[in-house]
DNA sequence: CAGCATCCGGTTCGATACTG
DNA sequence: CAGTATCGAACCGGATGCTG
């Protein structure tokens, strides 16, 4: 799963060193992750993954997030690098926001677990009850 | 739970169905996905990947986490069925933390997340960077 | 060692009102 | 349409003290 698209990492911080370095709170990594992890970092990425959308559109798709939220994950992503911002000069406004090339890259990680939890998210569910019942019990 | 590796499971449960349904927050994916993206929980999954461990050794490895949101997020993680908690009965009390074979699965997702930025983590602090002077400019 | 109960400061978040 | 500004409410998360 390496990638070859931005990888321009010294080769002796490498794979072990580097899997370790999250752990540490002071890894620059942490912050990037709160971002895309974050509430609404992760289904924002994961709506652009479908295209272009404008602001609108993405509180629409996104049920339950706020414009205030949306504003604010989106100037997060946008600082990361992840998503693009075009604003079309005309009036009324129209404003764009799409992945740039690393944004899909990461979005595409985030697909993945998403999907999984989707695709499994029935069995998760049933262990959960089990395990309530079994606390109970 | 009997699922292969990838995403793409059950052919009825897939793609366009699936996709859009974490978007609505009636989705309980959602909640889900809370305790796999949450600050603390990435963190413990990447951990747990490396091997069964126990809560003072989790501290440790983990910089930064209190006790109480690594009890927390412990908790949500096995409510979920993603972690296993053996309790040895002894003096002192000995207990230990590993994955389910569902917890292998989510974190697997979760390190391919994880090992892309900080794969990546140099490029994208330049473009922040570089954002952050263009915006000052 | 493992971990819960409590308190409390700080941040986050949502609703509302307002601007270009 | 696409946001910013402001303001309480809610929640997060850390420190401390205590238990088995």
């Amino acid at each position: 799963m390496n990638n070859s698209a931005t990888a321009g990492t010294d080769p002796t911080l490498t794979d072990k060193f580097q899997r370790g370095n999250v752990l540490a709170n002071s890894c620059p990594s942490r912050g990037i992750l709160q971002d895309v992890t974050s509430r609404w970092g992760v289904l924002v990425l994961f709506a652009l993954l479908q295209g272009t959308h404008r602001f609108s559109e993405l509180r629409k798709t996104i049920t339950g997030v706020s414009e205030k939220m949306l504003s604010q994950t989106l100037h997060a992503l946008e600082a990361d690098g992840f998503v693009l911002r075009t604003a079309h000069p005309v009036i009324p406004p129209h404003v764009e926001y799409s992945l740039t090339s690393s944004g899909r890259e990461v979005a595409a990680r985030v697909e993945e677990l998403v999907n999984w939890i989707e695709v499994n998210i029935n069995p998760i569910l049933s262990a959960r009850d089990e395990y309530a019942a079994h606390k109970s019990a």
